[in-house]
DNA sequence: CGGGCGTTTGAATCAAATCAATTGGAGTGG
DNA sequence: CCACTCCAATTGATTTGATTCAAACGCCCG
């Protein structure tokens, strides 16, 4: 309960100051991801691929045999089952791992797919275990990955299951804006490279659903658009968007008391 | 693609007699269980621990130390939100793993609960890394449990986003059905230790939704309850619940067609 | 300039949540 | 043994939030 307190201790932050421990979080994020593309470039010759929109890193049905580090881009990951449905179950930002789905039945069980121009380094799978034995930093940040990507999983499936349309939508943007706070970017704008029907696929919406809800945040100017085109919303405070999430929330939490 | 289209091949199976191909993946699974947990018990000395309904065995904002796997009985995972939302986020069998939300930043982040008689065993982190290096099975094991956790809670995650309240349960209980055949164990009946409460917070509908649901199937005749109570389930036919998966799901397919 | 795609917005519909009442079992204590 | 309480589950009536259907708009690009 304290642990996670501090978000919500400051109701509104009135303006985006740099606080202290999202620096520090940042500055810790900065160097973890740093050292182990090193550690990574030391340990093995890394094969560095150069992918472009569209592009798949891998495909679900493929031999498992690389995981990949991004070292810059952005990529979706999309799951489909056997009858049909598709969905994104996760975004990748740089310094995340893709193809752990793939570990275990040595085949990968869903699409990377790449939404920007980007950098990811393939690791042979069977190297990389060899290299993990020699010294416990390369095994530390994989499992710190993996143990990240299933908290990440868990809360995505937390908000899509106990948010309402809208909050879901702000808090999808609250989460985007820490990811690129923590990996020492500005959070005060950032770029979906997503359609709102990729957006409502990934918060379990309709692309109307997740339309309305953005200009609805609109209006009650918790984000703004940047230019002419939808795509690129600006931020003013990420700390309102906490708090919107919380008031829609006020009426469940009030039936709680 | 081809790895999981057999489940689609068949539209009905008539009855459960036994298809091979599932025998045979239990055999795997059985024996890939067992030789964990001896290859485990061999390692180090594992500290065994009895826990029963309601013992948590670890929580959210606890340091991190050990994983552990569960021998038996019957665990669910629960995530609290800074804001005070709560959700069953998984659901842990035999041979599970529990504890890798922990890893990342050496706390936990979730809270393991117990939900019936059962033993997990506890192996301390360092100790396991340890013995990982002399040689590459537990490895395997280690990283295979992690590959399926980060598979199974994406299925999760679609399963909400894709599929309507009724199909949400026989989904539900397909799975739960297919983790007990896994296991070898019988799976045309299951023990829900679980309210639908419970099952609603997993699932995201409320408690009525469930229920509803539930009498559903049964006036359907999908599913059965054993005795008077409303707890234990009798599944005719596991494959009916598949198609009745997909028919709920007709109406979306015709329109994407 | 015109076509195509993505987006926005409105109106109607529908599925699930909410509110409310009742039933049913399990456990307790007289 | 029965009466009582408590909690889980069921079921119905109503409301609500999100989807669906439909139309129009704006932007990018050939």
């Amino acid at each position: 309960m304290f642990a996670t307190a501090p978000a919500v201790v400051l109701p509104a932050a009135p303006r985006r100051v740099a606080p202290s421990r999202e620096l520090v979080q940042a500055a810790a994020h900065i160097r973890r991801v740093a050292d182990m593309l090193a550690l990574l470039a030391d340990a093995f010759p890394v094969h560095r691929r150069l992918v472009h929109s569209g592009d798949t890193i891998y495909q679900a049905g493929q031999p498992f045999t690389h995981l990949y580090v991004m070292n810059s881009g952005f990529v979706k990951m999309v799951n489909l089952s056997a009858d049909g449905r598709e969905q994104i179950v996760s975004l990748k930002f740089r310094g995340d791992w893709l193809g752990f789905d793939g570990i275990a039945d040595a085949v990968h069980d869903c699409d990377a797919v790449a939404m920007d121009t980007g950098e990811v380094w393939a690791i042979p799978y069977d190297a990389l275990l060899a290299a993990c034995a020699t010294g416990p930093r390369l095994m530390a940040a994989l499992h710190g990955a993996m143990s990240r990507e299933i908290v990440g999983d868990r809360n995505s499936l937390m908000s899509v299951c106990t948010l309402p349309a809208d909050a879901r939508v702000a808090d999808f943007l609250r989460t985007w804006a820490d990811a690129l706070a923590l990996r020492g970017l500005r959070n005060d704008q950032i770029m979906l490279r997503m359609t709102r029907a990729e957006i409502g696929s990934y918060l379990g919406l309709t692309l109307e659903t997740v339309s309305r809800a953005l200009s609805r945040l609109a209006r009650e100017g918790l984000i703004g658009f940047v230019d002419k085109g939808r795509r690129d919303i600006r931020i003013a405070d990420v700390g309102a968007l906490d708090s919107f999430v919380q008031q829609c929330l006020a009426p469940v939490v009030a039936t709680l008391q």
